[in-house]
DNA sequence: GTCCGTCTAT
């Protein structure tokens, strides 16, 4: 099952003949079993119980029904155990079916094992069903969930290309879906406007993931142009599209729109849902106004739309976020008592909230708490305390913490990784600092111009500026482009040991590179060049800086005020200050 | 009976 490349995915498509498809032969599920899959199926024993039953009944119940019982399966997660029926039916040669296979795809796909997914193909060959569209549906979905976009487009293009299936409107979703979730809003669009050229026109899905793709990006503009494009043409809008449409307008904190497009859908009789509604009491939570939320969730409870585990969570997180840990507990303890059970989420949102007031007692208490409720703490939950114990300078805690998760809990990822470089280095652990960091590198660990900008940073606090020049210079070759806080961060370096030529070839080096400096690194330079007393010099950079709009924090304004009392001739350039910087 | 779209945490 293992080493299928994207080539070999190819391989089976030569397979894919229209004599194949031709061929097919249907192979029908006998009738006169009557099992009410639906109500019998509550957990996998009743299902493992279930198929063992079927597979002794004379005659054998309907292909439709294993079918069936598979899909329930599917729906409660147990894809493994979808895989292991299907082989004992194979061994007991139970005929398939065309659905049953893209079943089984579809349980691999959702295992994130898209090379099985593949492997399943021969069966077709061999049984002589036929390969249809929602098989590649399934597989193109199953790419895109394990990120192989390239080996998706090229699956997608191959199937158009060569007249392997009509590609249908499910499957122009699935790519599009597959493309905008990544980032690719462009791309999606295109696709969007192919389908108008083509025979297969674009339906309310096209345009859902168009519009929630733009309203993702902020660009609520095209967004709504789209709206009025299906209106226009006669598609009929739902609650997916509103929702998008709220969501962005709220994240935006545009509420005049958000009531309009409020009244609007529920003048085309679409009425709020739940996921609606706590978009806009996510909205509200994240500018700070946790009162209107609360009002607004009265107000669906009123109208008959409960609130769910998610509605709560994001209450509770706006709590957080104005550091009332005690309202925000008390939401977690209401929501108990409406019997809707915490989730990981809601651990990690107040975990997050306790660790903000730096009050790890109570962070850690709730970690524990996690694994009493029969939940696991997720990566977030750990990168968020292990975040929080380096911030109060609990070291022993934190490496146990992530001892911890090494051993026993979820992957860590790239945030972790971030998370326990900067711990270390922030508290002079360089060597502990460097061995995890080259362990990474070894390990071909995914990284990201953040996370080495963690590393840059931390060599250059610890005085490391040869290291850290020397990783600096690896960037381009291991295809990463440095940022504005990568470049900001060697500039400190370098002012920290005063290597003031050194900071200002950084600065122009930015410049040419396409990365204009912001307002954090002309203070860092600024600052250098006050602390070295290069008065003339710096005064270059505060027009530049003032020139550029940016202005001085309290730290500098201190600095500067500092210098000036044991340096009055830095006078000069104060007219300069006053009127460009209000300091 | 199989494949597509809206909400929460670092």
């Amino acid at each position: 099952m293992r080493g299928f490349s994207p080539c070999k995915y190819n391989n089976y498509i030569p397979f894919l003949s229209s004599s194949i498809i031709r061929c097919y032969s249907s192979v029908k599920g006998k009738i006169g079993v009557h099992i009410n899959v639906e109500n019998e199926v509550k957990c996998l024993d009743d299902a493992v119980s279930l198929f063992n039953r079927m597979v002794r009944m004379n005659p054998l119940p309907s292909v439709t029904l294993f079918c069936k019982l598979y899909k329930i399966m599917i729906d409660m997660k147990h894809y493994s155990s979808v895989v292991s029926l299907f082989q004992e039916m194979r061994k007991l040669r139970i005929p398939i079916n065309d659905f049953m296979l893209n079943i089984l795809i579809n349980s691999y796909c959702l295992m994130h094992c898209v090379d099985c997914a593949f492997s399943v193909l021969p069966i077709y060959m061999k049984t002589g069903i036929p390969l249809d569209v929602v098989t590649f549906n399934t597989l193109l979905r199953g790419l895109f969930a394990q990120n192989k976009i390239r080996d998706a487009v090229e699956l997608f293009k191959k199937v158009v290309r060569e007249n392997i299936c009509e590609p249908n409107q499910v499957m122009y979703a699935t790519v599009m879906n597959g493309l905008s979730k990544r980032g690719h809003t462009q791309k999606t669009i295109s696709l969007l406007r192919l389908m108008e050229q083509g025979n297969t026109k674009p339906n309310i899905y096209s345009y859902a993931i168009v519009i929630d793709a733009l309203c993702k990006d902020g660009n609520l503009d095209g967004a709504i142009n789209l709206l009025n494009e299906m209106k226009q043409k006669g598609i009929p809008q739902d609650r997916f599209i509103y929702g998008s449409l709220i969501d962005g307008l709220c994240k935006l904190g545009q509420w005049e729109k958000v009531r309009t497009f409020f009244s609007e859908m529920v003048n085309l009789n679409i009425y709020p849902d739940v996921y609606i509604f706590t978009m806009v009491i996510d909205g509200l939570c994240k500018e700070g106004k946790v009162e209107a939320a609360e009002e607004v969730m009265e107000h669906m409870i009123k109208k008959g739309v409960e609130p769910n585990i998610i509605t709560y969570n994001v209450i509770m997180d706006g709590y957080c976020l104005r550091g009332q840990l005690v309202r925000a507990r008390r939401i977690f303890d209401i929501m108990i008592d409406k019997c809707i059970e915490p989730d990981i989420f809601s651990y990690s949102i107040l975990i997050n909230g306790y660790c903000k007031k730096k009050k790890l007692a109570k962070a850690m208490q709730l970690l524990g708490e996690i694994s009493q409720r029969g939940l696991k703490p997720s990566t977030v939950t750990y990168n968020t305390i292990l975040h929080g114990l380096f911030e109060v300078g609990r070291i022993g805690d934190a490496k146990r913490v992530y001892a911890e998760m090494l051993y026993a809990g979820p992957k860590p990822d790239i945030c972790t990784h971030s998370t326990v470089l900067d711990g270390y280095f922030r508290y002079g652990l360089v060597e502990e600092a460097m061995s995890l960091f080259n362990k990474l590198e070894r390990k071909r660990e995914n990284t990201n111009i953040g996370f080495y900008t963690v590393v840059l940073n931390g060599l250059c606090k610890n005085g490391k500026l040869d290291e850290a020049h020397s990783v600096f210079e690896k960037l381009s070759l291991i295809g990463l482009t440095p940022d504005v806080r990568t470049y900001t961060t060697m500039i400190t370096g370098f002012c920290l040991q005063g290597l003031l030529d050194e900071a200002k070839r950084m600065l122009r080096k930015m410049e040419d590179n396409g990365c204009p400096p912001n307002n954090v690194t002309y203070r860092v330079i600024v600052q250098g060049f006050l602390r070295c007393s290069k008065f003339s010099e710096m005064e270059t950079f505060m027009k530049e800086m003032a020139d550029r709009g940016f202005s001085f924090d309290a730290s500098t304004a201190e600095l500067l005020v500092n210098i000036v009392r044991e340096n009055p001739s830095v006078l000069d350039i104060i007219p300069e200050l006053h009127s460009k910087n209000k300091y």
